[in-house]
DNA sequence: GTGCTTGCAAAGCATTTGCAAGTTA
DNA sequence: TAACTTGCAAATGCTTTGCAAGCAC
């Protein structure tokens, strides 16, 4: 999730990105800035099916598409075979769970510290960076509370 | 590519993980073992197949996906919808072109000792790590010599 | 001999594509 | 109005599955 945005917001940055502003890039951006959790395509679509019935899975699947090769967003790639989206551009890293096959952010400040120094002046000869992707792969434990 | 083992030291290696030894095991595993370029299930199955003709795709997919969730190898996720697999099991990090869908290894040992010291003594509540996925997207770049 | 593994073909599922109709700038 | 975007349905491509025959232990 990224801080909340006013439509306003959300406008700019599409048409910053060179968008033209259609319902459902605004609906789409705004679902994927608002959730927690790194939906899915279909997760997307299901959210939004509720409020605009007229929407398609594969309208879904090309605009979160552009989004990310213009780098608005970025892919993650599950433990299954599906691919996941988040509004967050900064370097951090995901737990992803082999059970439930969901992503979150494993929020320590340290390791994206030092991970964004190590990179920050660096390049790699014959490479052009675009994106980063870190992950730490296995299995949320249940706590007895649950 | 690990270093190159003898039959012996393969067939040992698949029974500690407690596998029957099948001749089409050991050649998937040689081959991911001797391979430069983490392969995907198809590029694996193409290059036995001129050896082991009645080799089937399906035994691939089955024999790496139990390979991987037994711990004997690594799932990577490719740009594409591809999987590739590893078994160099330390901690490293891999370059991930979006054009050509290769993976190559990012050889920084720097970054590896560093990753590897965050990680060692530390755990992550309510979930037991199994692997770790870092990953470089980006490009890449064609030399004139080439 | 028993239980695991293989190969085949069919099925499954996430994602992409082609195109006519609709929309943005 | 011109170019881009959408929605639908069909197609694609990677991966998995069911099952009979074969093989390891």
């Amino acid at each position: 999730m990224i801080q909340r945005q006013n439509p306003n917001e959300l406008a700019t940055k599409l048409k910053q990105y060179g968008f033209r502003l259609t319902h459902q890039r605004i609906a789409i951006y705004n679902e994927l800035c608002q959730s927690k959790e790194h939906p899915t395509a279909e997760a997307i679509y299901d959210s939004l099916k509720v409020v605009y019935p007229e929407l398609s899975l594969a309208t879904v699947y090309k605009t979160l598409d552009s989004f990310s090769r213009k780098g608005l967003i970025r892919k993650i790639k599950g433990s299954d075979n599906s691919t996941h989206f988040d509004a967050d551009l900064s370097i951090h890293t995901h737990l992803i769970c082999n059970k439930t096959n969901s992503i979150l952010d494993y929020e320590n400040n340290e390791l994206s510290v030092m991970l964004e120094n190590f990179f920050k002046e660096r390049s790699i000869s014959n490479f052009r960076i675009s994106d980063f992707q870190f992950s730490i792969i296995g299995e949320i434990e249940k706590t007895e509370s649950t």
